[in-house]
RNA sequence: CGGGGCGUAGUGAAGUCAGGUCAUCACGCCAGUUUUGGGAACUGGAAACCCUCGGUUCAAAUCCGAGCGCCCCGACCA
């Protein structure tokens, strides 16, 4: 490929607004542009290197016994209302209508598909195990997306599902892709964290997310240094230090005068965090038929509210926080809440069990202005359910051994569920087992963001002068110029150019009339791995110049050996990958 | 959905507070000349109904209203 040719130009300064590196890297790289907030056009380069991202995918995907398919991005919304998604999901689906006033989504995840069509398909126990993927353009009405290319609302997916007769077929399955996406992103060039995860809407019991750990990320992760205990902040657990109790005091009122924040009453007061209970509100949905239910949620006060494990507790198909008028509809006063004195039933009371555990702790008085002192959980009030619902903090200790958890943040670039049969049951996928009785297919799910994957690297993979991707992902492995204006010299790298192209390098060729310093810059922000120059000087002292992106020297190669030397160095590079790969999975 | 910011040429900005002298600057682009090792120099040129609609005014990029769009923080998010 010719410079003069390639469509997409480098950009000298960042557009404004652009705050992550990847964002600026792969827009002055000329790889992205933005048409709408979280719509973006992938240019040619930027294809390039989703191609390859893709392929690797598939020929994992393939290793495991994967068949790939294409499934349809516009559904009807019969499926998900037959799953119960239809009404679970908030506006995340996007819904419209067809000329004949129908229905319709645009698909967020395939799950209701494949289930339909392996209730078409799978017919008898013979037919599985099965495995069945695609890479195919996602919607997601993200009420907020952000962060450039990270997390966009149309993207590629590669999502696969697993078919399988029973529990522990479906169980192998889950382990062939729990290695081959660490395979994937080895070979990417990607580093990764297993997590635990919640399964959130997809249903089913257990879930890993594949984290890139790195500041930007949107997910909160807990971290032990000294097991190797990771799991998402949301479905985190932590050991809590058994609490001495002491003598439990009596119940004590006092005035508060305007008093309503945790670091307030702790000022206020005179007293520790940790010594006052704080009232979050919430309001769960249970279904479309149900009236939505005030949840009175206690955490310590120098503590926050696990959300997802909030709802995963109440059982809520939704939870949002509570408006004030909520709030006061079942007696509590807003700022100086507390549930001694809410009616039995009114709200649903849910009391971390630190709070539970702990004695004599400041609370609101449900009276403006005043708080009690000596609340004590049990005695005061009738929790309806006890159980950890702050959230991990860093520091707090790690479940498995104790030590102090580590909190960092990170951007899930894959994850894998382990559905049962949540959607076989609701879609009618059956099939006659060995015993001769009809079961239902056993499924998984495992999805990776492939655009993600991308912002991922370029997030990772940049420095000052723009992207420097690894030779798997690059759009073109090598980059050749002449810095002369000697007709000879230019002649020289023409051909030289084809005899990259004839020995399978994958060369871009800047055939302008540039001046060095825009080249060697072009060069840089479109990341290529190598550079090669044929110049006056470089003939002089023997040959081309050869360069990485990644080293800041040179050297120089005769020109009857470049084409060894690049297919060479290519191949080194590659199969160093390939053995991260093989040395993970 | 709450809070904040912004919208002027392909890109980045100035001008808006205090209406007129205003549509400016840099990069990029086009032509020519010179130049060829880290975003070259000079000369000339093209390119913006100042986001849209409405209002105030003798006069609006500037003030007012509504809308649209984008960014950030929070909330939320297989």
């Amino acid at each position: 490929m010719r410079v003069s040719k390639l469509f997409g130009e480098t950009l000298r300064e960042a557009p404004a607004d652009v705050e992550l590196k990847s964002h600026e890297a792969l827009l002055r790289g000329g790889y992205a542009r933005m048409l709408a907030a979280g719509i973006f056009s992938y240019l040619p380069l930027a294809h390039r290197s989703l191609k390859k991202i893709e392929n690797i995918l598939r020929e994992e995907m393939n290793r495991i016994g994967g068949q790939e398919l294409t499934m349809p991005v516009v559904h009807p919304a019969d499926i998900w209302k037959r799953t119960g998604r239809w009404d679970a999901i908030d506006e995340v689906l996007l819904r419209f209508r067809d000329r004949w006033d129908r229905d319709m989504a645009l698909a967020l995840t395939h799950e209701e598909v494949v289930a339909s069509l392996a209730a078409t398909e799978i017919k008898s126990y013979r037919q599985l195990p099965c495995l069945v993927y695609q890479l195919q353009t996602k919607f997601r009405d993200e009420v907020r997306p952000r962060g450039g290319l990270i997390r966009t609302r149309e993207f590629v997916m590669k999502d696969s599902y697993s078919l399988d007769r029973d529990e522990a077929g479906m169980l192998k399955q889950y382990e062939a892709h729990y290695k081959a996406y660490l395979r994937m992103f080895a070979r990417a060039g990607l580093p990764v964290t297993v997590v635990k995860s919640d399964v959130g809407l997809m249903g089913g019991s257990v879930a890993h997310e594949y984290m890139y750990v790195t500041p930007i990320g949107e997910d909160t992760l807990a971290i032990c240094d000294a097991c190797g205990y990771v799991a998402n902040a949301e479905v985190a657990k932590f050991r809590v230090e058994p609490i001495d109790g002491g003598e439990l005091q009596p119940l004590e009122k006092v005035s508060t005068p305007g008093v309503t924040s945790i670091e307030s009453v702790a000022g206020f007061l005179g007293v520790e965090k940790t010594k006052i209970a704080k009232a979050v509100f919430f309001m769960a949905g249970f279904g479309p038929d149900t009236p939505e239910k005030l949840v009175f949620a206690i955490v310590r006060g120098d503590m926050d509210v696990n959300f997802t494990g909030l709802k995963n507790l109440t059982k809520a198909a939704t939870l949002r926080p509570a408006h004030e008028e909520e709030i006061v509809a079942v007696g509590a006063v807003a700022g100086f809440a507390s549930p001694v004195g809410i009616k039995k039933g009114a709200a649903l009371v849910v009391v971390d069990e630190l709070v539970a555990r702990s004695a004599n702790l400041v609370c609101g008085a449900n009276e403006k202005d005043f708080h009690l002192l000596n609340s004590n959980c049990g005695r005061d009030y009738e929790p309806d359910m006890t159980a950890q619902i702050a959230i991990v903090y860093e520091g707090a200790g790690c479940p498995e051994c104790g030590a102090a958890l580590r909190v960092a943040n990170g951007v899930e670039v894959g994850n894998i569920f382990q559905l049962g049969t949540k959607y076989s049951n609701a879609l009618g996928a059956q099939f006659v087992d060995e015993d001769g009785e009809m079961k239902p297919v056993i499924m998984g799910s495992y999805g990776i963001g492939v655009g993600r994957l991308l912002a991922c690297l370029a997030e990772k993979y940049n420095d000052e002068f723009g992207l420097a991707l690894p030779v798997s992902v690059a759009p073109f492995e090598a980059l050749i110029t002449a810095v002369s204006k000697n007709a000879e010299t230019k002649a020289l790298t023409e051909k030289y150019y084809e005899v990259l192209n004839e020995a399978g390098v994958e060369t871009l060729f800047d055939d302008r009339d540039a001046s060095p310093g825009v080249k060697f810059a072009d060069c840089d922000l479109r990341g290529i791995p190598m550079r090669i120059i044929i110049s006056d000087r470089s003939l002089k002292a023997g040959g081309a110049e050869f360069k990485l992106r990644t080293e800041k020297e040179s050297r120089i190669v005769p020109l009857e050996n470049l084409a060894n030397e690049v297919s060479g160095t290519l191949r080194s590079m590659k199969q160093a990958l390939l053995d991260s790969a093989d040395a993970v999975g």
